[in-house]
Parts: structure tokens; sequence; C-alpha cells
DNA sequence: CTGAAAGCGCTAACAC
DNA sequence: GTGTTAGCGCTTTCAG
């Protein structure tokens, strides 16, 4: 493979000369850049990111480190970054977390060897020492949903207080009578925002109950358990906002075990908008993230750290959308 | 960030007699030795990857190439690649190519450029040139499922066309008469095989008709669509065995949505083993490829090839299994 | 067993 | 405008 040398000796100039044309930096007369070009060409030369890497510390990669791709909401999520990264001349190495802290840093140390040039954190475990360190260290980031304090990192997330209200509303419009809510592991920022926005909303209701509120573990399973617990509970329930989709899955699946029709006998809100939602039957009414445009407004942020544009560190708010599928259509 | 010299400075040795250290290679002796590594304790000294690659070519970082995270068939691959990467030292990479040549082989560039370790290409474009330029540059790489020559390439794949005959077969032995088929892209080498699989089965039964194969596109709608068609064509048909989960899916929601009884009137089996199946109602029956361990075992073999080992330039071929659920029990 | 020195391919002062 | 040179942090001969 060429090197800069090569291109520098065809094109009878210095390497700096080469360097300038290549990064665009300083002056450079016509004729010599072309000249400079046309050996590029000749040599089909292409310069070393790794070089570049050692006199940069900048490697044009990003990392995404997120708890678990195979968790369905993640791989939209990832496509986005993945789009926007490779469009803006960036690469994206990514990670499982499983959620445990220990992991995530043992990534941040492998990272910052690569000279990473900044990293997104998907609903992660991020602490407080380790935004520390980040800063410390100096490489950029930016944080899916739950971040340790909002002043000094930028975080993107939906709005989940709001789009709970929404699913509840949503349901009482279409006539339910008495909604429960399946609410995911409350260490989980959005899921409790979503906890939130329920109680919130039906705490005045006269049917309202603390026992209308069945915990899960946002996975399918999970769903499945609530939903049988909740029938035990209270088998009158007409109307049931699931905290996330793939729990929301699971609950359909239970009702249609027990012979019970959704929607007609009971209707089932999600929340998340992935694409499971439209591969079960009935197909699920959900409140839906922008989840491409989460990640892609990740990866375009970050970057513009990366280069130096100043960021705001803040939580950018994205809306959500009530999807109206036949899980509420009565 | 301290650096090998500080490290030597402190150990008061040079920073050959470090490097020997940190990659245990030549003689040194325990005593300096252990001073060394308490330098490099107290400093938190960690070598830079990036450094290294500029010497080396070799940056443990290894590429995952597919067509789209977001179908569900690879995000359990990418996980195993992942684990067995994070596990052996390596750092993984990955880029969506749409089945794209034209991407695919953009990101062989800028991998090349970045000193990339080794390259595994899912379900991917590779074609003859692109073979012959990885082998010519000498970037290590793995194929899963096609590969444009069995003799050059590493490539694992699962029994498609096993697969297939036991897919129909165990329709056969659930008491099924008429046992149509709706395959994938013939592009693409698994969808072949499995109708392949499919036509040798069935070719010599009395109701066998070449308007029992219906195209479909591997996707949600294309097994949507295919089930429609096929619903016309031969209402009497009492199983089906689709090309892969994500139309078996598919095809079930058409199912349903006519009124008809999975698996009473008409039994459906899939291919590949995606949770997917477990999602819906009732649970599908598939044929299960080792989805984990051939990520697993792709990520093993190229490392392997990139630490020097021999690794036979062959097919992998892994077996699959009969996973039986709801949607084949009568 | 250990150290000196020459790169790996590139960027960025600093001269000319 | 363009060339020289000194690194970036590490590995690896080659002496000693």
């Amino acid at each position: 493979m060429a090197t800069i040398r090569d291109v520098a000796a065809l094109a009878g100039v210095s390497i700096s000369t080469v360097s300038r044309v290549l990064n665009k930096s300083g002056y450079v007369n016509a004729e010599t850049e072309k000249e400079v070009l046309k050996a590029i060409q000749t040599l089909k030369y292409e310069p070393s990111d790794v070089a570049r890497g050692l006199t940069n510390k900048k490697t044009k990669t990003i990392a995404l480190i997120l708890p678990d791709i195979v968790n369905p909401f993640f791989p939209a999520l990832s496509r986005a970054v993945e789009d926007v990264a490779r469009t803006l001349g960036y690469t994206v190495i990514f990670g499982n977390s499983d959620g445990q802290a220990n992991k995530e840093k043992a990534y941040i140390n492998i990272l910052k060897q690569k000279y990473i040039s900044g990293i997104i954190f998907a609903s992660h475990n991020l602490n407080r020492d380790d935004v520390e360190y980040l800063q410390k260290i100096d490489i950029p980031f930016v944080v899916l949903d739950r971040a340790p304090s909002r002043e000094n990192c930028t975080v993107i997330r939906s709005k989940n207080f709001e789009g709970a209200k929404i699913a509840v509303q949503h349901l009482l419009d279409i006539g339910c009578k008495k909604i429960a809510h399946i609410y995911g592991p409350q260490e989980i920022n959005t899921a409790k925002d979503r906890l939130m926005g329920y109680e919130e909303s039906v705490k005045n209701s006269n049917w309202y109950s603390p026992t209308l509120m069945v915990p899960g573990n946002f996975k399918l399973d999970g769903g499945m358990n609530a939903a049988r617990v909740l029938m035990e509970r209270h088998p009158d329930v007409d109307g049931i906002f699931v905290g996330n989709d793939l729990m929301a899955v699971g609950a359909l699946k239970t009702l249609l075990r027990l012979g019970i029709n959704v929607p007609k006998q009971i209707a089932i809100c999600g929340f998340d908008g992935i694409n499971l939602t439209e591969a079960v039957e009935p197909e699920l009414t959900t409140i839906a993230q922008p989840i491409y445009e989460m990640g892609a407004l990740a990866a375009e942020l970050l970057i513009m750290k990366i280069e130096g544009s100043r960021v705001e560190n803040r939580i950018y708010e994205l809306e959500v959308k009530l999807v109206q599928r036949d899980s509420t259509r009565k």
C-alpha cells in the first residue's frame, strides 16, 4: 500500500505538501495540488487512519454501548447510528454491556486505548464517576434515556411521562372503564416516568387502585406473567397500558391464551414503537418513540462535539406519537 | 495518560524492556520484570492500541458486515460475535450493507485504512473480485451462508437443504396431506437450498404441483402476500413450510385474518429459529439454526486466522434442529 | 538479559 | 507556497 511518501515522491513534492492537500489545510499552489491529486490517483493512495490517529488522538470511530443488541429496541437505534456515522465519515464499534456497570467500565477503558473519538451510551448504567472519568480523559459522549446528571451530559430521550398520559387517555377515549398498567424495572428512568404518567392520569378515577399496577421486567415473559397476575386480581379490567412493547406482546399472548378477545374485552396499548408490534395479531397500538431519529440525533450531536462544535449539555426530548392499531380498535 | 516511556523511566529500564514484558517476548530477568510490572501498576499504564496498530498493521478489532441489523436474524448473530471477540480481546465494528455490493466494497476500503484485523461477512454480496482483493491486501475473513467459491473461503452455514427436508417430513408426520412452500429470493443461497429441499421431499407425492411454491421476499409482508396468493390457489392446503421465520410470521398473520385455524386447518413451519417465533400466538414451529453458535464460530475462526493458526478454507456446516411448537401441534 | 535506534505513516510547527 | 523536522507510542532488529 502506498504511503504519503510515495505520493510525495511521484508528485515531486514534499510530504507536507501532500498532507496539506489531503487535509485542505494551508495554502497549496493550484498546479502542485493537481500534481499531488494525480499522484494520489495513480497510486490509489489512501491515508492510514491509524497513523493519523496516532498523531491526532482521534480515530474517526465512535462507539455505541448498549445493554443487548438482541433486545428489539436496539437494532433500529444502531442502524440509525451507523447510517449517520458512515455518512459523516465515521465507523462504529458496538458493545453489549448487559446493563452491568463493570462491563461498561471495561469498555470505556478499551475504547480509550483505541483513541475512540466518542461514545454513545444507550440506556445504560453510567454513573457520576464514569462521567467524570470520561470528562477527564476528554472523550465526548452522548447518553440515551438515562444520565446521572442533567448538567454535564448531553442526553436524548423521548417524552415518556407525556406518552404514558397519551396512552391512558387513548384507552379512555375508546371507552375503557378500568385501566391497568404493567410497568418496567424502576431503576430504569423510562419505566419510572411511564408509571408516573399512568398514575397521574388515573389516580382520581373512582376505579383506581394501586393493585392495578403490576411489575414486569421489560421482557416478553415479564409481560406474560404480569398479565396473568392482573387477570387474577382484576378480571374486570378492560384496558391495559403496558410499559413497553415487548411486555405488551407478552401480555397479549397471555390474554389470547386465556381466550380473552383483544381488543373487545381488553384493549392493549404498548410503548416504544418496535417492529414487533406489527408482527403479532392483532397488531398492537403503541406510543411510538422516534427510535431512528433518536439514534440519528445521538450520532449527529456526538460527531458535532467531536469536531469541536459547541453542543449544549442538556436534555433533548423528542416527541412520541400514538400509533393506533387493532389492539385498541373495538 | 502514561506512555511506555514513563513506565521505563519509573522502572529504571529501557522502553524495549518494558515492551518485552508487555508482550511476553524475549527474555526478561524476573526481578526487572517485577519492577516494570510495579511501574505499570502505579502509573495505571495501558498500551495504546493505535500506536501498536501502526507498527503491527493489526488493531485487535474485527468488523462484522451484515445486510441490516434490523433484520431479526442478525442481532443474535452480532451478539455472539461481540461476545467471543470481547473475550478474546477484540473489539467489533459493525456495518450495514443492505446487500449492496458497492456499500460493502466501500466498507472494505475504509476498514483497510483502519488496519482492521479481520472481517466477518454475513449473508452478503461478496464476489470473486472482493475475495481476491481481500487476499491481496491480506485481510483475513470469514463468510456466513454465501461465498463465491468454496476453495479459498472459510464459510459457515447450517444445513438448509436437510433442514427443509426435516420440515416437510415433520408436516407429513403430523398428518398434513398437501404441503405448500413459501420461498425466499433465489439469489440467496439459503433460500435456494431450502426450496430444493422442499421440492425433493414432495416431488413424488401425488398431490404435488409447482404452483404450491410461492415466492416471497424473506420479509414479513412477503409472507403475508404469499399466503394470500396460496390460499387463493390452493384453499385445501393443510401445511406450509415457509422459507424463513419472518415470512412464516407474515403467513400466520394472513391465515389468522382469514379466520383459518392454525394449526388445526393449516400447520406452519418456519426456518431460522429467531425469537420472534415465540412472540406470536400460536408460537411457531421452526427449523432452528444455531444462530449464536454460528456467530461464535465465525468470530473464533476469524481470530484464529488473524493470530496465525491455520484455518481450513472450507465450509463449516452446522446442524439445524426441529423445534416443535403449537403451530404444528394439531 | 538489556539498551539504542530505526522505523510504522502521518501531522504540525517552524523555517525558507 | 513549500520543505524540514520533530514527534505521536510502540515493536523490533541488532549490538552489547
